[in-house]
DNA sequence: CTGTTAGCGCTTTCAA
DNA sequence: TTGAAAGCGCTAACAG
């Protein structure tokens, strides 16, 4: 039998309303008498149903996420995530606008302005292409009380109010662990990035020094695929790669282009060619770990993220929760050869 | 602004228990109408509201759940994977009961004939120790219409409704592969296995095989762990394997025994220490891969299986939704030294 | 500080 | 085959 706020009240003789202004502590209840009823509360185990809470309260929010289309396959799972926690939670007056643009720093800054000042939205999610530049304008949204969420990437310096994300620190430290474990003894590796020094970027960098020199190893310069400053198409700026990479038995692609770098690796003529290790799963990836030239890849779950990003705004805004993690970081997973079907 | 049912039946001037009929496909209604209602949910593009149905449908669902005690550490991981999923599902009526045994194959068949006609549950979802042995009582049970699932370890010949788990036999091929990866060239490498030759360990050895077999290499007769047909303390068992394991560079301990079998290996005097791969992840286990002893194991997000398993239930029995996959196979995880923080 | 009352959107009799 | 109306459990506005 289900317990519910009428027999609490029934049994103490008082009226819903004030079971009602208790369990939401709303002022107005004189302290004896909540203290009545969170007692017989807790004698019958009462839980407020949500469902007719929800109802009743007929609150709606509507948050707006922007992240960007590029790559593809992985903002797609993204997106994925998304719909799938909007599914649940439209139940409960929860409504989502995705906006999704592939910008520079400046665009995205504006962008999110518009957002905020737009009235059209309870709330912005978003995925900020670099840290720094967004300390401000997310500064000003929060004071002025436009609740704003980082996922995937973050400015921790901002005030954003939560990010969900994986720690990129963190994922540098795995891919030299990783590279370590599937090298054996030899030591010649470094990492392979491109010209977009992010945050992001940064902090895998740094992970995987820290990484290295708590291993006591040193790795070689990293190469530098430059082909938007030499205005190069992509596969032609890796192949220039090739001497560099001869002689190399372990690479970290740290940035997003691990398939192309696996491909171009592929072509090369090297005698030994390097155990590879970089991020994210896509068909074009899974392709490479499948014939060997990749051998690893660090994967956060994307559809999880969204999720999870969602659930976020939700608990906070809808149930009015406080924010007791800021920083939810997702796991890393390592996808080999052996699993990788499951990722895909 | 929210599209209701009431809407729908203002504007086709018709009362809305005429829009309820038709969307829960109710006899009653005639093609025309039952046509016309559906078209001007469409063109508003209506949605019923979960939180009011609920409400006034009041149904109830109570399952039992029954599993293990040991390994704990896995266990109590479903076991909070299920309470989260009932602290969201509660409130649609879902209540669910957790009976937790370590029993032998006759034991727990009698425990879920007992469940099966207690009369106290709507469901039965639960982990058969053993394939073979079920057959009877699921079959039994589902043709007197009284719904069972099997999750974790399934019986995939019985008329279970669905299963939710992991696929052993890819458990064991990953197994190989993962073995493959990490100890280079030499080849010298088996299984340990104990006594308890249940379903999910021969899938497990039969996809050991497969993967050995496919890739053209042959393993050692594999070793056993046979303490309780001894009658013998488990350490001692393992310790007693030194000579077989002196000259191996690689063995899948493939029972749920991974922290003993690395804790006894490394107390054991060998010239070389074989790669260790295992299932599952726990403190202990976290201990031995820190310390390099054991490489990776491979897990399951238990959390989730646990929530995937409530959700099954409830789309089926609650929302009255079709199971459209019967084998809703988990993900295999990879863990490392590198990334096991994230998996404890 | 507390109670009364009218819903929220949907389902379910009961009556037509 | 359709409609009217009560009610699920909670909330909010208003009254006292």
């Amino acid at each position: 039998m289900k317990i519910t706020a009428k027999m609490i009240a029934e049994q103490l003789g008082i009226s819903t309303a004030t079971v009602d202004r208790v369990f939401n502590n709303r002022n107005g209840v004189s302290p004896k008498m909540a203290h009545k009823v969170k007692e017989k509360a807790k004698e019958l185990n009462y839980k407020p149903n949500k469902s007719a809470s929800f109802l009743s309260r007929k609150k709606e929010i509507r948050a707006a996420f922007l992240f960007p289309i590029f790559p593809e396959y992985f903002w797609k799972e993204i997106e994925r995530g998304i719909w799938t926690a909007h599914e649940d939670m439209y139940h409960y007056g929860m409504d989502i606008e995705i906006i999704r643009k592939d910008h520079e720093v400046e665009e995205q800054i504006k962008t999110v302005e518009d957002i905020i000042v737009s009235d059209k939205y309870d709330a912005l999610v978003f995925a900020p292409v670099d840290a720094e530049p967004f300390l401000n304008v997310i500064q000003k949204g929060i004071n002025q009380g436009f609740p704003i969420y980082t996922f995937n990437n973050d400015s921790p310096l901002s005030k954003r109010l939560s990010y969900v994300g994986a720690d990129y620190l963190d994922a540098g430290r795995l891919a030299g662990e990783l590279l370590h474990q599937f090298m054996g003894p030899s030591k010649n590796f470094t990492l392979i990035l491109d010209e977009l020094n992010t945050f992001q970027m940064k902090q895998k960098i740094k992970g995987f020094q820290e990484w290295a020199a708590y291993n006591g190893v040193t790795f070689e310069t990293p190469l530098y695929i430059e082909h938007r400053r030499l205005n190069r198409n992509l596969n032609e700026s890796i192949a220039l790669l090739e001497q560099d990479i001869e002689g190399l038995d372990g690479i970290y692609v740290a940035c997003g282009a691990l398939a192309d770098v696996a491909g171009g690796i592929e072509r090369m003529n090297l005698k030994n060619r390097p155990i590879i290790v970089g991020h994210d799963i896509s068909k074009d990836i899974n392709h490479y770990l499948q014939k060997g030239v990749v051998t690893a890849t660090i994967c956060q779950d994307p559809v999880f993220q969204g999720r999870q990003a969602v659930q976020t705004v939700f608990n906070h805004l809808m149930l009015e929760e406080e924010i007791d993690q800021v920083e939810q970081i997702v796991k890393l997973e390592i996808v080999t050869k052996g699993n990788a079907k499951y990722y895909i």
